[in-house]
DNA sequence: CAAACATATGAACATATTTTCATATATACA
DNA sequence: TGTATATATGAAAATATGTTCATATGTTTG
């Protein structure tokens, strides 16, 4: 399903976002662009929820720098976690940022 | 028209993403994700060509800057040119970054 | 309560990005 | 051809980001 084709002629109204806003976007995707936070995000499409252990094994990276950036992503809204004893499970909190990357994965870059 | 909602439940699939291609993406959101070249992206969704300097004078940025904008999201195929005279117009080629700024910039965050 | 396990945190370092300034290049036109 | 105009470029400085390492915190269980 592609979907950008026919969304992208729409004019993208800055009169009506304020600086704020912009920064805020800004934010969440210059966030959003890192391969391995990618690499994240990608794991919760397809999990609900992970333990920051589970992430680890599965991108193949070590637990400090995986809760570094999870830490970063919780930070800008990006991501939600709770805890479950021993272990905290993360998963996407900003689910709009699935169609960012999607949309950017779908198409020839 | 509010599309993010349904989409954003798919996977993504990054099985099927190599890590070239991760790495392409991660950079075009890391490069969309920065308060000037939104506001570029943003002019060029209005308009279909801008000079530079007609972008510097809505942006009320320095040339220079701007300039060093361009050049850096023209690298990454985000935007193209074309010399008319004295000027150089610009103008959007990766058409998709305007599915992507207008998602976020519709949700709440 | 001590040990083991899961995660977070802070500092230090390396690297990348952003901005500015000065200057170069390209085009038009008198 | 010389001058004005439009844009690009390179280097330097300031700032931000990513990664690693050592260690701290929180939780469970013997």
């Amino acid at each position: 399903m592609k979907i950008c084709s026919y969304v992208c002629v729409m004019k993208i109204d800055l009169e009506n976002i304020d600086v704020e806003k912009l920064e805020k976007v800004a934010l969440i995707l210059k966030t959003i662009g890192h391969p391995v936070r990618l690499g994240i995000i990608g794991l919760l499409t397809q999990d609900e929820e992970l333990s920051v252990n589970e992430i680890c094994e599965r991108l193949d990276l070590t637990q400090s720098l995986i809760s570094h950036h999870l830490s970063n992503m919780k930070l800008k809204g990006i991501l939600q976690s709770r805890r479950d004893g021993k272990q905290i499970y993360y998963g996407l909190k900003l689910q709009e940022v699935v169609t960012v990357v999607k949309c950017m994965a779908e198409c020839e870059i």
